[in-house]
DNA sequence: GTTTTTCTGTTAAAATAATAATATCTGAAA
DNA sequence: TTTCAGATATTATTATTTTAACAGAAAAAC
């Protein structure tokens, strides 16, 4: 029986589910089938309760003297991470970073399909990403109102980022994976996922700083 | 006067320095002199405590009645942050994504400067990327003991990390950015910082699902 | 100059999150 | 059957993080 279904669920736990599944994966691959929350936190390196409580939150997956089913469990993350449907995505900025996005295999594996990809130069117009013949991005707004259209992924530069968001809110574009560097400023009918990657090699920085400072003492 | 300089600050802290680098950025951008820790927190939609809690977690760098001197904190941010200085970087896997970095022309501009990069399939061996010629991955180990390599971004696939990592490790390479879908295993004199796009979208994906489930009632 | 307002540093309180402890259930072996 | 170790669900505790409150210093106004 799950747990109370309008309890809000904090984004420190969702964070961690991409990781179990990954981990789920992982001894799916080996042929494991059941594994206690002890033997996973070792692998994983948290506390066997941490687990077990992220997991509480969305049910009750595991069996008392038994664990978890490995096969089980990876399909209710699955489900719960909403990776059990497809989500027509595009390509907003079909830069490198854009062009790299649209390549890369395993998000068509998962259920993440492109199905556009627009850039304002006319020097890379006309050429493919991925599956898909890169447009002008005045073709965007057409685009969106023939389409249905899940996700966009957004890797233009940030001064642009203002004006096409709203392009896109208003024809019904849910989702919106932001790599551009400012934060958006959107209704909440839709949510935006960052992934800004200045900020993370940023961080990396200031790791490797500590550590040479704490090297000094 | 700053605070105890041994105090180890919380990740979640840190993880926000960035953005409140990139805030004072564009307040520099626009000519703004001087800010209030209640105006920063409007637009930058946190609470004022927050901002002045974290800020005083590194210093006392603003004033009673007068606030904060943009120019002044903005490079006290980038000092903590470790961006006053240059790292030298390399690339392990010049695909999609490795090029994408390699050519992100802000990287070098904060002074991340790509000096080589690595794959192991021939046919973009001998290729550029950004400013840098593809090298073969057996060249990798000489390369790491004629230069001081401070930062590795591994973007290969999973099954190839945990060959590729220890060879980093023991030439001296200190920070590593790790694309890779896998926890790395590194001592403590290595940092890792994780930049799991998969992980990422998964996150994307779940809200959407949440989001869809709540119109749904 | 003096007074008033502004706005930080700092302390205290509240809210969250992580960990530990306990009670309960399962399944296999005796 | 019965027993018992294994392992979770759940509750309690502790730690961390965030928010709020406030005293007092500096700036601005008069």
């Amino acid at each position: 029986m799950s747990k109370d279904e309008n309890e809000k669920i904090s984004l420190a736990v969702v964070k961690r589910l991409p990781r179990y599944y990954r981990y789920l994966g992982d001894l799916l691959e080996h042929g494991i089938t059941r594994i206690s929350s002890g033997d996973l936190s070792k692998k994983m390196g948290v506390t066997a309760s941490q687990i077990r409580q992220d997991l509480n939150k969305f049910g009750c997956f595991g069996q008392r003297g038994y664990g978890y089913n490995v096969e089980m469990l990876y399909a209710e993350i699955k489900k719960i991470l909403g990776l059990d449907r497809e989500y027509n995505m595009i390509i907003i900025g079909a830069g490198n970073l854009g062009q790299a996005l649209a390549n890369y295999p395993n998000f068509r594996k998962r259920g993440f399909k492109f199905i556009g990809a627009f850039d304002k130069n006319p020097d890379i117009v006309g050429k493919t990403a991925g599956d898909v013949v890169i447009m002008d991005i005045s073709e965007l707004e057409p685009f969106l109102k023939e389409n249905r259209v899940d996700i966009a992924v957004l890797s233009i530069p940030k001064y642009n980022a203002p004006k096409i968001s709203p392009i896109l809110v208003e024809n019904g574009v849910r989702g919106i994976w932001n790599f551009s560097h400012i934060d958006l400023n959107t209704p909440d009918s839709v949510v935006v996922e960052n992934a800004h990657l200045t900020e993370s090699v940023m961080t990396l920085s200031y790791k490797l700083s500590e550590l040479e400072k704490n090297n000094k003492e």
